[in-house]
DNA sequence: ATTCTCACCTGCGGGC
DNA sequence: TGCCCGCAGGTGAGAA
């Protein structure tokens, strides 16, 4: 479910909360996408002490290391003082001083990996070769605009692979493009300086409405609090296939690229 | 080097 | 009602 407004929704959800917990103990149900790396035990003692955000990762500082966390397709965090004995689904947990925080994700797409830190051979795996962050200053539109010009893929699959701007998911990319006017079937090196600019605004923009909506929930997503995002209730296009569009009524058409679907309006958006 | 396809896993909705 | 199929918010590995 999550991209960067679902995780970031997430992470504000309980960064305050949780800062200056002493892990008390861990507990881990059905492997995940990635090895733990280590004893899980190793945590136990540890101070959480800031919770940050790289593209759709949480990390999770403690006194001597780093936990990273994903959620997959399917994955959300709960934390709270209690919460229900711990179901089928709930993978991970880490047990604090000042509260529960669990992992609950059914697809088992998500991760939690304990490193030492960001130089970790493991954790450069994971995150050394991510893009621009797209709510950041050092999202630089010349940047944007030359990796567009290098690629010769399509620019929705150049949004979706995260090597130049991370965060941004099959939602996220599809209301993107149809802000900026551009078809997602668009070889990204063809976009003009003019219209990569409109779209370089346009995936701020829609991230960052995502994000004051507190996300997308199509299933089960919740933030770590328990509230559900609505974004979905406003997207342009995703999701819409065949429904008007909200522009111009023509209906909103459906086409897959690397077996994801992308929607798009035919006469909002152009090549 | 870059680009494309596959695999990982579970649940749900639609069609028969 | 039950079964089978396709699809779902991600992404690294390996092939081309």
């Amino acid at each position: 479910m999550p991209e960067l407004p679902e995780v970031e929704v997430t992470r504000r959800s309980f960064a305050d909360a949780i800062a200056g917990a002493k892990i008390l103990a861990v507990r881990v149900g059905k492997p995940l996408r990635w090895p733990f790396g280590g004893d899980p035990d190793e945590l136990v003692g540890q101070i959480v002490t800031t919770v940050r955000r790289r593209g759709k990762y949480l990390l999770l500082d403690t006194d001597q290391g780093l936990l990273l966390l994903h959620l997959g397709m399917s994955g959300s965090l709960r934390f709270a003082t209690t919460l229900p004995p711990a179901g089928a689904h709930d993978h991970f947990e880490l047990v604090t001083t000042l509260g529960i925080l669990r992992l609950n994700d059914p697809r088992r797409f998500g991760a939690a990996v304990y490193v030492h830190g960001e130089q970790d051979p493991v954790a450069k795996k994971l995150l050394g070769h991510l893009g621009m962050e797209p709510l950041s200053d050092e999202f630089v539109f010349q940047t944007f605009c030359a990796g567009l010009k290098a690629s010769r893929s399509s620019i929705k699959q150049v949004l979706l692979n995260g090597r130049l701007v991370v965060g941004v998911g099959n939602i996220y990319a599809s209301e993107a493009l149809f802000l900026a006017g551009i078809l997602p079937t668009t070889t990204a090196a063809s976009i003009s300086t003019t219209r990569a600019r409109q779209l370089y605004e346009a995936v701020q923009q829609v991230l960052n409405a995502a994000v004051q909506s507190g996300g997308s929930t199509l299933r089960n997503f919740s933030s770590a609090d328990g509230s559900a995002g609505h974004f979905q209730q406003q997207t342009k296009v995703y999701g819409r296939e065949a429904a008007p569009c909200h522009t111009c009524a023509t209906l909103v058409c459906m086409v897959r690229q690397g077996q994801r679907s992308s929607y798009y309006c035919p006469c909002c958006q152009q090549p």
